[in-house]
DNA sequence: CTATCAACTGTTACCGGTATCAAAAAAGCC
DNA sequence: GGCTTTTTTGATACCGGTAACAGTTGATAG
């Protein structure tokens, strides 16, 4: 393993300029970067991740924080973890995966990203000294990004609106959280547009008990009806539902769900479904945190990153 | 931050003593131990990983590396990483995440854990120049941790001869890997041991696949038939097909499925499953890796670990 | 009572970078 | 051209640990 000396005699040099031109390249005038930079190649030299985050007082370690139950927790965050990672890798940080707020403060780190975080949690996260970023929306004015939730189910809604569905209901989560808010806002807003009366229905995020309150209410949803589901899980439970009834998907039934990772495959037929960019969304959270520590805890403001709809067999 | 000297100037001792206190403990008397100790504790110390990584020459990161396709990745790797990420974290260690073998060499690391190896993979797991320690049955003395497969399916299929299922039949993953061979070989072994013969069809591990062959081949399944399935997808399509063609689960076809996390209680029936011990195998692998690397790559075997019959609404 | 040895503790040098400041070189100015 | 200012480069001292070896101590043996 080639070290900063090593580059340095090839290049004819000191240690200090081959640091340099690693972290600080615009302080190094062209000719002895690229001198530098050929030595570098030529002996394949990789920088050396515990040694600089001790000279630098850093740790290289970013943590993530799930907040949510380990057996709830949905297929998606493995695509985020996927993105973060990536984003990472990039800048040679490494991970460590925290699921309790007490393991939080244990051992050191750079930053937090933390997701699941829930209206409760802002007493504990004022207290956190590391910067942190939120994956999912927040109104406390915590750094975070999410998808764009509202454009989400305005697309949603639009669509279900283009196909001449009759009636458009939507079934959201059970829970006062800013996401479900917003996903109802972009299904309140489209359907105003065209002067539609809302209708809303709220469940706990398990396809059971979408499948069991569609089934319960079956008698106040007429053929010519598509369901704007606040999740997937929801979207599968509907599913269910009208097929336990003897509704027909498409024709008379449209169901729409929401995240588009893993369940909208499985199910049959598959749904349509607003895919998260989840992986993406995943290497901007890393892409944030990192820049937030680089800036010593630098406010990052809010991003919102749009989603797709993806249209397969649960519309018609 | 307390550092090292702090806690040995706390406790009156050499910084070597303190931090044998940390790594070999019984190279120290008990009395000076629990001075540093005390001392460790009155200060609130954790030692500075960098600090120990560069010193030790090490990184103390550990490359997670997954060969399978991001979408179609089963949401149970999502425990895989949390039980991974305990074991890691016990020892102050980091994670990184890596997804395709050309990323394997990039950036440095103490050893790696690899998952969804395939027979294929062995010339460039010969390659590798760290310690490895695979997630999965392999045949090639690789060390490796897994669920006890064959056991999963004897339990599986024990548990339908007691039921009083008359035809069970065993519905596969059509791929030659060492995980599927124990999984019939469970299947079969116990039925032999009745006497009966065994049938075994093989599927893609998709739920849709699985929903349409059994679909197609309708009239080969009488009814009392229960289906063990070598995975929660698989037995998913199973139980669809079945009340698509409104067979009666689980009185008349019973459904058993293999893995135990996330799909199993989406599915409706909830599925009875052989539940692999995933937070566990992932904490298994993060220690045995560590060992083997501080052992200097030395063979460590292979560990299978039980796995548990959960019963639930797909079996009589 | 001293020599020998084992067991424990301390000293020193170093791991591979970076920050800081000093020195040297280049540029600007009269 | 000489002097000041700015830019670029280099020397040095750490960051917080650990390995290797040296020194100390007490026990055991002769």
């Amino acid at each position: 393993m080639p070290t900063l000396s090593d580059v340095a005699k090839e290049a004819n040099v000191s240690k200090m300029t081959v640091s340099r031109v690693i972290n600080h390249p615009q302080q190094v005038t062209p000719e002895l970067r690229k001198l530098v930079l050929e030595a570098m190649h030529r002996l394949d030299y990789h920088p050396n991740s515990a040694a600089s985050a001790l000279a630098s007082k850093r740790t290289n370690v970013i943590k993530f924080v799930i907040l949510e139950n380990i057996d709830t927790t949905e297929p998606y965050y493995m695509n985020l973890l996927f993105g973060i990672a990536q984003g990472l890798q990039s800048q040679h940080f490494s991970l460590q995966l925290v699921r309790t707020a007490s393991d939080v403060e244990k051992g050191n780190c750079d930053g937090y990203i933390i997701t699941g975080a829930r209206a409760t949690d802002s007493a504990w996260l004022d207290k956190l000294e590391k910067p942190f970023v939120l994956f999912g929306e927040n109104r406390y004015g915590y750094d975070f990004i999410d998808t764009d939730n509202k454009l989400g189910d305005q697309l949603a809604t639009q669509y279900a609106i283009d196909r001449n569905y009759q009636s458009i209901i939507f079934i959201g989560i059970d829970e006062k959280e800013p996401f479900e808010y917003s996903r109802e806002a972009g299904y309140i807003n489209t359907l105003q547009k065209y002067k539609k009366i809302p209708r809303i229905f709220r469940v706990a995020n398990h396809s059971r008990k979408a499948q069991s309150f569609i089934c319960e209410n079956w008698s106040k949803f007429a053929p010519d009806t598509c369901f704007i589901c606040a999740s997937d899980r929801i979207a599968v439970g509907v599913v269910r539902a009208i097929q336990e009834k003897g509704g027909k998907i498409p024709k008379d039934f449209g169901v729409i769900g929401f995240d588009g990772v893993f369940l909208d495959q499985v199910s049959n037929p598959k749904l349509t479904t607003i895919k998260q960019p989840i992986f993406k969304l995943g290497e901007s959270l890393a892409m944030m945190i990192l820049q937030k520590v680089a800036q010593d805890g630098a406010q990052q403001g809010e991003v919102l990153m749009p989603p797709d709809l993806i249209k397969r067999e649960s519309t018609r």
